[in-house]
DNA sequence: CGGAATCCAGACTGATACTG
DNA sequence: CAGTATCAGTCTGGATTCCG
């Protein structure tokens, strides 16, 4: 009893709350087509992240059940993370925002030509 | 120069960056329809959230180009948000996100009526 | 191989107070 | 009305180290 209750279902301030970790909906394209195991997980990750954040990362998702964990009984030890039926429905709102984030890096680009000097902006 | 650049051009990276802010997709939400003043934002904002916070979520929107501030030299002053042009084709993802968040509210809904028990997860 | 535990540094948040 | 400044508390990512 007494959830942590941010603002009674709404679904942006829900939403935005799964999605807060730094690299999740990146890990969730990650695993969209197929299971992938840790290491590779990590191998596919920006800047080699170190195995401690996406250990980290991918517990959150899967305490939100938006990723599953399958654990191999095997030596060596083999663990895959694919995306739960949950998270499978979110590959709309991925493709979605792969559009958008597509045409916002084309605006950032076309800005920054326009306007190279006063940029205390952040890069992309 | 020097600018920091995580991971060169990839959509989603790029994308979860900008809404990195607590509030921002909620912001964008609350202006897709039409420009809103500053006190009435804070008023539709969830729990009566400080200006303080709202003022740095705004200002870090427009840094980004998602939303504009429009300035009525008025007494008393006033001042509009709205979503700037690249702000409003984020709109498909919102609606995207919004069929999403309702999908996945159920699903909670659902999952802590059947294991209401062992529960030190997160409220929604 | 796939983690958990710990510690640190930087970022974000919010309360309070002040301004034009 | 619509902010800014400041400061404290919290949250988070990342590095390092150790474990089964």
């Amino acid at each position: 009893m007494e959830k942590k209750q941010l603002f009674g279902l709404c679904p942006y301030v829900t939403s935005q709350k799964v999605l807060t970790g730094k690299w999740s909906m990146y890990i969730m394209y990650l695993l969209k087509d197929a299971p992938v195991r840790f290491n590779e997980l990590q191998r596919r990750m920006p800047e080699n992240m170190t195995h401690t954040t996406l250990s980290r990362q991918l517990k959150a998702l899967e305490k939100d059940d938006l990723i599953v964990r399958r654990v191999y009984s095997e030596i060596p030890p083999k663990v895959e993370y694919e995306l739960s039926e949950i998270g499978h429905k979110f590959e709309k709102v991925l493709a979605e925002l792969e559009v958008w984030g597509n045409e916002y890096i084309e605006y950032l680009k076309k800005r920054d030509k326009e306007n190279p000097v006063l940029d205390d902006r952040e890069g992309y």
